[in-house]
RNA sequence: CGGGGUGUAGCGCAGUUGGCUAGCGCGCCACGUUCGGGACGUGGAGGCCGGAAGUUCGAGUCUUCUCACCCCGACCA
């Protein structure tokens, strides 16, 4: 308690210095380039995933190349829900990229769902062409079973837990694989929907059906803590309706955000599979009471798509703006100098503050290329979104101070030198914490109750956000509005409070609101 | 997969009723002056005009086919 009270005294006494040299700019200039968000929202998500070098449509159709900025920021997705993971007692393991097709046929519904967007290899061998036609296929290496490039792994997975799997003994099974999939798709966009993409897939086995809904419900709560505490993004948990939900799922759990355009992004799902794999690839288990029963399982699963979603949920015109927890560089230092001499004083003061906030576990980045301006590098940096810029010129060596820009409100203020190892990391969390009340902020202005089919079309077709309202629970219902308005039933939110009401479709009576969209 | 559009230098574009050595801006390279919000000057490099076939004395330009990308629908994380 007392070292509380000191702590807290020692950095009031900062702020206190920090206000007195304290200055305010608001930057109205726009980025160059980019196009803004009210002008075409699509097209700056567009410019601004290449501008900021995060990806690249690569020579394969449909599929991307990501770069190493936007590899970074996935590298620090991973990092972060692999230590969860791992904390929630799973471990890693990987599982073959093929899929002999027959697997796919055992489970009806799983079949059904997937097999309209499968990637199929049929022959193992090219040769040279005698006609002179260059490498053509092998005909003579035709594969006795094709094998389907896996578009989720369900069944190679449940096909191995059969052989590891005898008794209550052998469970639970909680494995998780960070993977590439492939699902064919007719049209792509970076991050949102490509062909191939990479995401974590976990697969659990439990004995009991409450042991494994236990651990849907507790995978998804860590989406949704990943998501708030890391990605600052507001999430509404909640589940999948019939239509929507994962082909051969008795349940699918999601976690549903909400776009700067209106638009809900799903951002992870958890699927409760009930006994239907275990069913499918015959995976019994000899329980306590010496009887055999089938395994319950569950799959959980976020994409790269999460970074998608982090573009479109905080940038603004002037390019990204990343959560500093997810941000491959926290904080970028810029000289500005007018000569030789003035520049090596700046570096070996950049290298100070820089080495003083690493020791502090931050990422930093000292920018003494002398091939760009000041001015340009500052726009460079506010397009690739890193949280904290340091400004130091000639006036700051004569007074020991620093220029900080925060990219969140794209505020500058002038602190002292000496407080910048304590005012910085202070500053990030700050940072993190504005994000996400504003993106919390934004998800309350655009989320409306509405009771009246006039009202829900007019949130679908004209204001977008969430909408919550009467549904009457049939899938036809369901089917017809999406028809009508193309928003669709995002979840059943788990919070939800029971409420009397008809549906805003057909006039039926409804026991509770579900949440409705426009979705990615 | 249906409807619409675009392919000319790394990027964004111009290129006339078919005609001479295919241009412009940005970027790139060199040198110099600059550097507190995307600097400027001078010089320079860079093109099988998406691909194939055809019409023609002659094709970036006309015809056919093909491929890729973008936008709008159906499908999806």
């Amino acid at each position: 308690m007392c070292e509380f009270i000191i702590l807290f005294l020692y950095f009031a006494a900062i702020n206190s210095r920090i206000n007195k040299h304290k200055y305010h700019t608001k930057l109205q200039f726009m980025a160059k380039e980019l196009t803004s968000r009210s002008e075409n929202y699509s097209q700056w998500y567009n410019d601004l995933v290449i501008k900021a070098d995060l990806a690249e449509a690569s020579a394969v159709r449909g599929c991307m190349v990501i770069k190493p900025y936007g590899y970074a920021i996935w590298e620090k997705i991973q990092g972060q829900l692999d230590r969860m993971f791992k904390e929630t007692g799973h471990v890693n393991a990987y599982f073959p990229l093929f899929i002999p097709k027959s697997f796919f046929s055992k489970e009806a519904e799983h079949v059904e769902g997937f097999a309209k967007e499968c990637a199929v290899v049929t022959h193992y061998r090219l040769r040279n062409d005698d006609q002179g036609k260059g490498l053509v296929v092998d005909e003579n290496a035709k594969l006795e079973e094709e094998l389907i490039i896996r578009p989720t792994s369900e069944t190679i997975i449940w096909n191995t837990y059969k052989n590891w799997i005898q008794s209550y003994r052998d469970l639970p099974i909680l494995i998780n694989q960070w993977a590439n999939v492939v699902r064919w798709e007719m049209r792509t966009r970076l991050f949102l929907r490509t062909t191939e993409f990479l995401w974590q897939e976990g697969h659990t086995a439990h004995a009991t059906r409450e042991e494994a809904l236990e651990e849907t419900l507790k995978m998804l709560q860590v989406y949704a803590t990943f998501a708030e505490e890391y990605m600052a993004l507001p999430v509404i948990k909640g589940v999948k309706t019939e239509s929507e939900k994962f082909a051969g799922a008795i349940d699918t759990y999601t976690i549903e955000t909400l776009m700067q355009d209106g638009k809900a992004l799903q951002g992870g799902t958890s699927h409760f599979l009930g006994q239907n794999f275990a069913r499918a690839f015959d995976v019994k288990f000899l329980n306590r009471e010496g009887q055999l029963d089938l395994v319950w399982a569950t799959s959980w699963g976020v994409t790269t798509r999460l970074i998608g979603a982090l573009i479109m949920a905080h940038s603004d015109d002037n390019g990204l703006i990343l959560p500093p927890k997810l941000a491959p560089i926290h904080v970028v230092i810029v000289p500005i100098h007018k000569n030789e001499e003035q520049l090596s004083q700046i570096s070996a003061k950049a290298e100070v503050l820089k080495k003083e906030l690493e020791s502090k576990g931050l990422s930093v980045k000292y920018d003494g290329r002398d091939t760009h301006k000041p001015g340009w590098k500052f726009a460079e940096y506010e397009l690739k979104g890193v949280p904290v810029r340091l400004a130091i010129g000639p006036r700051d060596l004569e007074n020991n101070t620093v220029e900080v820009a925060r990219r969140d409100t794209l505020e500058k203020m002038i602190v002292p030198a000496d407080t910048v190892g304590t005012y910085i990391p202070e500053l990030l969390a700050n940072i993190q914490e504005n994000i996400f009340r504003r993106a919390s902020g934004f998800r309350e202005k655009n989320t409306h109750r509405v009771n009246t089919w006039d009202e829900f079309r007019e949130v679908a077709e004209v204001k977008g956000g969430f909408a919550y309202a009467h549904w009457d629970g049939t899938s036809e219902t369901e089917a017809k509005i999406k028809e009508e308005t193309k928003a669709t039933i995002r979840c059943i939110p788990l919070d939800n409070e029971p409420e009397e009401g008809k549906c805003i479709y057909s006039g039926k009576p409804s026991k509770q609101r579900v949440l409705f969209a426009v979705a990615y």
